[in-house]
DNA sequence: CGCGACATGTAAGCAGTTACATGATTAT
DNA sequence: ATAATCATGTAACTGCTTACATGTCGCG
């Protein structure tokens, strides 16, 4: 699968950037349905490295500090753009540690069950409050041909998640009220 | 965190199973969230065990084929419960290679990228009648204090899911036909 | 001069997938 | 008979997280 290969290639491919830059690139946009740290990161670099798919050259910040620019091969961007274009089958359910306990309530009396949720609601709309933000900073939908079309669309795509996350959260506290006022 | 091992002591709490047994469950409503087969569950069963978390007895299935029923014990319930009490912070955002792939969408073409979300539009199509039906057998919504409310909760949710990647799906494709006739 | 950001790496361990391996039971 | 399902395990590998480890640069 290698999906961090691909995720690297494809940045690397908008534009040449150092390991620390890649790991920047994972809180923004993309962080939102791909990341990695720079533990995953570097010995990832060094694997495409050997595999001739990116080549760096090192520039000097400052007085000594070196900084490793990769920039993609034509091999790497031909191996990203065969990926790319495959046509794979929906992936697995995503896995939901929240959900899971959510999936066992029943346990827990209801006045937990409503902290637990509130926190979680709390949470996700601090989130969602922070995507909105960002979104703002699109008057129009970005040209379909340029990179920030993709960032747009994650964004697009965050959002609703939040805000699907946010709906059922306030469905679920409902639900957990109502149903102990029948009892 | 270990949260397969708190998925495996909350469904044995709901009723002892074998090791087979709580592989199908995660094919049922608590798989949309979390799942793990048989060779990751009865590792795990045998740790529960040494950590006097859970304890079996032998059942012969027909003539001699043995199955071993976990129960849980004391301490396995005390620990649960502990941990469904906790109240954590929302998890990381998860993965998902398809939205990595459309963040990247820039470098194809119009018409391979509509082909690509509509092959994912029909698979969670298909995916949302299947949930919907399985939503079907709740005439309303279970008693707060039983494990079918567990089981309502995700289901709905994964409804919920299912809906909104349809509806960012449709969106896409949308945008990537308008865009192009712009052009 | 001290702190936060810049910058790059390695090691140990946990979690999860795929494949290997075996055998019994039930329905057709 | 034979195929699907029941039933239980192990081994090898990939992916990811946390911690270890080191050093520079720019700002106040």
């Amino acid at each position: 699968m290698r999906a961090l290969k691909y995720a690297i290639l494809g940045l690397l491919n908008r534009k040449p950037m150092s390991g620390y830059d890649l790991s920047k690139e994972f809180s923004s946009q993309i962080g939102n349905f791909w990341s990695a740290n720079h533990s995953q990161i570097y010995p990832e670099l060094k694997r495409l490295l050997d595999e001739k798919l990116v080549v760096y050259n090192i520039e000097i910040s400052g007085d000594v500090l070196e900084k490793k620019v990769y920039t993609i091969t034509e091999k790497g961007r031909k191996e990203f753009l065969r990926w790319l274009n495959k046509d794979e089958p929906m992936g697995p359910t995503p896995k939901d540690v929240f959900r899971l306990r959510m999936y066992f309530c029943n346990n827990l009396d209801v006045e937990t069950r409503i902290r637990l949720l509130k926190h979680q609601l709390s949470q996700h709309e601090e989130r969602l409050a922070f995507l909105s933000d960002e979104m703002k900073r699109y008057n129009t939908v970005p040209p379909i041909d340029s990179d920030a079309f993709g960032d747009y669309l994650v964004l697009d795509s965050a959002i609703m998640r939040e805000e699907t996350t946010i709906r059922w959260l306030k469905k679920c506290i409902s639900l957990c009220q109502n149903g102990s006022d029948e009892k």
